[in-house]
DNA sequence: TTCTTAATGAAACCATGTCTCAACAAAGAC
DNA sequence: GTCTTTGTTGAGACATGGTTTCATTAAGAA
């Protein structure tokens, strides 16, 4: 991830906080600095103990009001894995996909498309008469091939 | 859903705790009595309000320790709809089907399946490098063409 | 019927997340 | 730069969904 990508997507944030006349606050600059700075995923707590390291003043109700303004202006996607809380990923690129693919044995999170199951999914809701909005589709999986291969790229995995 | 299907599966959960060696007691009778009285699907403490009016010293401590028998014995699905809490479906029929389709409007939940896509998913798998464990797909839709046909049949949908 | 021990209910507890409100600070007007 | 308006903030109370503790109860084997 290049350093212009980010700054571009800060940008864009700026961007949206402006459209909606929305202030730009230190707060606010300091949360997306954080988001940005990282290509991993991460829940609410972990931004909040980032951004506190940046700038200890940043609260949890911050953090927490902040999120939803970047999930709406789709700089972030929230991910919920079943568990008690979200996952949150810097959203670099605009694609609006929501497949993930979950590694059960590193953890690894990796995004991927696929224009052939939102065919099928568009054409299962026709049939049973409705129209799909969104779609959220999880895969639980096994990085055994990466691991014979030697080239699973996660610390966890050996 | 007839009646046989419904003592079918309240057997088939009396035989899972002998099989362990659990204990039939009478708080576990009144849960799977309630569980499988419904065709809906139900949130934890829906099912403990239902369980209290049949027996009203059924406790929240109970009605979530027997929940997890019940998804571990495959006869309740569990399914996260990412709302801070999870839904809970009676499973009459064996099948591992984990796709949903939630209505936003009427909030009707639809369970399907589907080969083709479970064929793309392993094919994504392979080309990413894992091995597809499990899936979980979740369509957002709105009942619109039911709406206008007259045919959804939720009360919320006039 | 007795005995062992798993299961239970009540309530304390925990974690994630939301809300309240007085204090603060952006940003426009001057 | 200073003033004024008003959206934003931090601290902590609160809400919610769920789990754990522990004394008591009751399955189920003997």
């Amino acid at each position: 991830m290049e350093k212009e990508a980010r700054e571009e997507v800060k940008r864009k944030f700026i961007e949206f906080l402006e459209k909606k006349d929305f202030r730009i606050t230190n707060q606010r600059r300091v949360i997306i600095d954080t988001v940005f700075s990282t290509d991993e995923h991460f829940t609410a707590e972990q931004l909040l103990e980032w951004a506190r390291e940046k700038d200890s003043s940043v609260s949890r109700a911050t953090v927490y009001r902040t999120l939803p303004l970047l999930t709406e202006s789709n700089l972030v996607h929230e991910m919920d894995f079943g568990k008690p809380y979200k996952f949150y990923d810097p959203n670099y690129s605009e694609s609006p996909n929501h497949n993930h693919l979950i590694c059960e044995d590193c953890e690894k999170i990796v995004e991927f498309d696929s224009e052939k199951i939102e065919a099928i999914e568009n054409e299962i809701g026709d049939k049973l008469g409705f129209t799909v909005k969104s779609q959220n589709l999880q895969l639980t999986a096994s990085c055994d091939t990466l691991k014979r291969k030697g080239t699973c790229d996660k610390k966890s995995c050996s």
